[in-house]
DNA sequence: GGAACTTCTTGATATGTGGTAAGAATCAGG
DNA sequence: CCTGATTCTTACCACATATCAAGAAGTTCC
């Protein structure tokens, strides 16, 4: 991976030497360590019964109708939640790339069957979390009111989407989708973003042709 | 209301006295007592510095882009939470009828601006939750679960809404609403269901208006 | 390196929902 | 109870996006 190739270059001491402490450590260690206040010891608790996951491109972690008995947390790679209506077609709830948590919390919660299904877009390193690590967890106050944080986190990413929905066009959707998520665009194929926004991935090459003629450039 | 005819009927004697309780008690302690196990006393404690507040018909309770400081239970009444879109047109994301909660979690959680307005449908009592109020309750473990439990129906409720945008027609929506919320489908006005369906009032007529010829009679 | 598959584009046409406008029905307040 | 305001309906036309179909471009894999 990227971040490989970069240790073997020269680099200040200090930096090279904080990206070494990096790798060293789980991705998800690092993440929770810098967004809360638990320790060490903290930590090695709550995750003593966990397992990290890979999975390759294409695997399916969840399908519709099942109890979602786990919660990932992504190392690296890129999933996505889907519903699929009775047409026969998918709707993408959601993507995970990096550092993003995915899993259908209803399902995971309340253990009611689950709407959509979940699979990887590219060959992924999970954290896989059980009701068990969130039940331990939350006891620690600091991970609680991260957790509570993650939960509104959630929310607001769902309202601002609804919104777009019923407020926006296809193509003022499609740019607010390359605004906010600049990377995705780059590694999602076209007709999964279409897919996100509510459109066909014909409408959305029409809206890009569109955006190419008046001249449009993003980031800039 | 309602209630208060009941008791004048003649009631085997447990059940009218149960209803003169539940009277006696506000509707936000009779429901934090049935929904958590906190005692009396911490309830007391709780709230002891909380007001209910009421409100007729109309008032504005949030605008956009304000932080929103108060979240609020409904006691009686109905109230909705809508955006508007630089065309000049609302988009209601939210119908909080008795016993729900509203509010912009996120604007209230992380201090940002609001991104919708909240008032009232129609003349309605309040029990107005401050932050205080959420920091001293979520001490209390069973309140907390609670409160994540809440905030997991939130997240359901968007995100069903969110498929139910992308995967289902006008039509298929507006019979969802009405299976789904019967009493508001009575409460509300037509153009605001429209407007949380996502379409316009014209075109929920016609969706109506086709129900009706092909006899479709609702909860039968 | 070529075959098979997937993704993206483009055109022609269809469909669902929107916009406008007008009238009917219903509601609210003095 | 009457008057004005709001809500709902209907008709006609417009527009955004969907559908279907075909081909081009790109990718994957043996």
């Amino acid at each position: 991976m990227a971040g490989n190739t970069v240790i073997s270059t020269k680099l200040p001491v200090s930096k090279s030497f904080s990206i070494i402490i990096l790798l060293a450590m789980s991705v998800f260690k690092n993440y929770l360590l810098q967004k809360t206040s638990i320790t060490e010891n903290e930590y090695s608790k709550i995750t003593e019964n966990l397992i990290t996951r890979k999975v390759s491109k294409g695997e399916m972690l969840l399908r519709q109708d099942e109890i979602c008995s786990e919660v990932y947390f992504v190392e690296s790679g890129l999933l996505r939640s889907y519903t699929i209506d009775h047409a026969g077609k998918e709707h993408i709830m959601q993507f995970a790339p990096d550092e993003w948590w995915i899993g259908d919390r209803n399902s995971f919660y309340f253990n009611e069957p689950s709407l959509f299904f979940i699979d990887t877009i590219e060959d992924s390193e999970l954290m896989v979390l059980n009701r068990k690590f969130f039940d331990t967890a939350n006891l620690i106050p600091s991970f609680s009111d991260f957790h509570t944080k993650v939960l509104h986190n959630h929310i607001r990413m769902l309202q601002i989407r609804l919104n777009m929905l019923v407020a926006a066009s296809a193509e003022e959707r499609y740019l607010d989708f390359i605004e906010r998520y600049p990377n995705l665009t780059l590694r999602v194929p076209q007709w999964m973003i279409a897919s996100y926004l509510g459109i066909t991935p014909e409408s959305l090459s029409r809206v890009r042709k569109e955006l190419a003629r008046r001249n449009f450039r993003p980031h800039s």
